[in-house]
DNA sequence: TTGTGTTTTATTGCCTCC
DNA sequence: GGAGGCAATAAAACACAA
């Protein structure tokens, strides 16, 4: 280490040590600085210093309010502005440069807990925004599946008192590829057997949206993504699982590379956190709002 | 008064920059 | 290599309940 005097030693180049003591003279509590060069080695005064060390003092209270609006100006000091407010403090400029040291470092401390204070909160939010996106996906379930129970019940009604009438090829195969996935409880599937019966009965504006946007993008399979997990997943895995899996593909924006969509844009429910690349290294954004 | 927790002042060791 | 910043820490000063 580099060698560094202290006792207030070694800011102003030379090894000077310093004491600071009541001003017992005038009786008064207020503290004087008094500074010992090397050549006072001999002095009585020195002398005392050595033998019956001062403990630290606190600075006065006027002393630190100068020195916090001298913070809140410039948090670091530069030489010039040390000794300015040394003299005009009457106090040493390590002094100074000490309290300056510290004071960052509260600052930085208050800052970490701010910080965590404002991540806490916006994980609160994720977090509620996450569980009612779950709700609202299980009632877009039960909606569809009502749905689709009601279009099979129809259909067959209308089959058996209608045996003889003709249908389309189409028409037969679909009703048939609908009745298996039901059969087999494929709820997923069955949707897009059905979904163009379910825009046109939907009583869910929501729900005609998604439908009708399944219909453009001709893709529902990310509809019940969330369906495909094995249900061993505990609510937390899932909340932090869908930071890597969206919810529903076409439900949020595409992202690339990192070009975020503005929150409203989404509904506030793009979450912020996307992987680019599968070979990538994950990357997270977030939104603090 | 005293024990205890918190705040403030100061030191130490390491690191970076010039 | 010196100057200065920072993190970790010591220790004095202070606040406060019992």
């Amino acid at each position: 280490m580099a060698a560094r005097s202290f006792l207030y030693g070694g800011d102003s180049g030379g090894s000077r040590s310093m004491v600071s003591f009541e001003d017992k003279r005038n009786g008064s509590s207020s503290l004087f600085f008094r500074t010992f060069d090397q050549e006072d080695n001999g002095d009585d005064e020195y002398d005392d210093y050595l033998h019956h060390p001062e403990k630290k003092r606190r600075l006065k209270a006027d002393q630190v309010q100068f020195l916090e609006k001298s913070f809140e100006t410039e948090n670091k000091l530069e030489p010039e502005r040390k000794i300015q407010l040394a003299k005009e403090l009457g106090l040493q400029p390590r002094q100074i440069a000490i309290w300056f040291q510290n004071r960052r470092a509260r600052w930085k401390t208050k800052q970490l807990e701010k910080d965590y204070d404002l991540l806490q909160e916006s994980y609160n939010q994720l977090k509620a925004n996450y569980e009612n996106l779950l709700q609202e996906n299980e009632n877009l379930k039960s909606e569809v599946l009502d749905l689709s129970e009601k279009l099979l019940l129809q259909e067959t009604v209308k089959g058996t008192s209608d045996s003889s009438s003709t249908k389309s090829p189409s028409e037969s195969l679909q009703q048939e590829q609908m009745a298996d996935c039901l059969n087999n409880e494929d709820v997923s599937n069955a949707s897009n057997v059905v979904v163009k019966t379910v825009v046109s009965e939907s009583t869910s504006p929501r729900c005609v949206d998604m439908t009708q946007s399944l219909l453009e993008h001709g893709d529902s399979s990310n509809l019940f993504e969330q369906d495909q997990s094995d249900g061993s997943l505990d609510e937390e895995d899932n909340f932090g699982k869908m930071f890597a899996t969206p919810v529903s593909g076409y439900m949020l924006p595409k992202i690339e590379n990192g070009d975020y969509p503005e929150l409203d844009a989404v509904n506030s429910c793009y979450l912020g956190f996307h992987d680019h690349d599968d070979n990538e290294e994950q990357s997270f954004g977030f939104w603090p709002y």
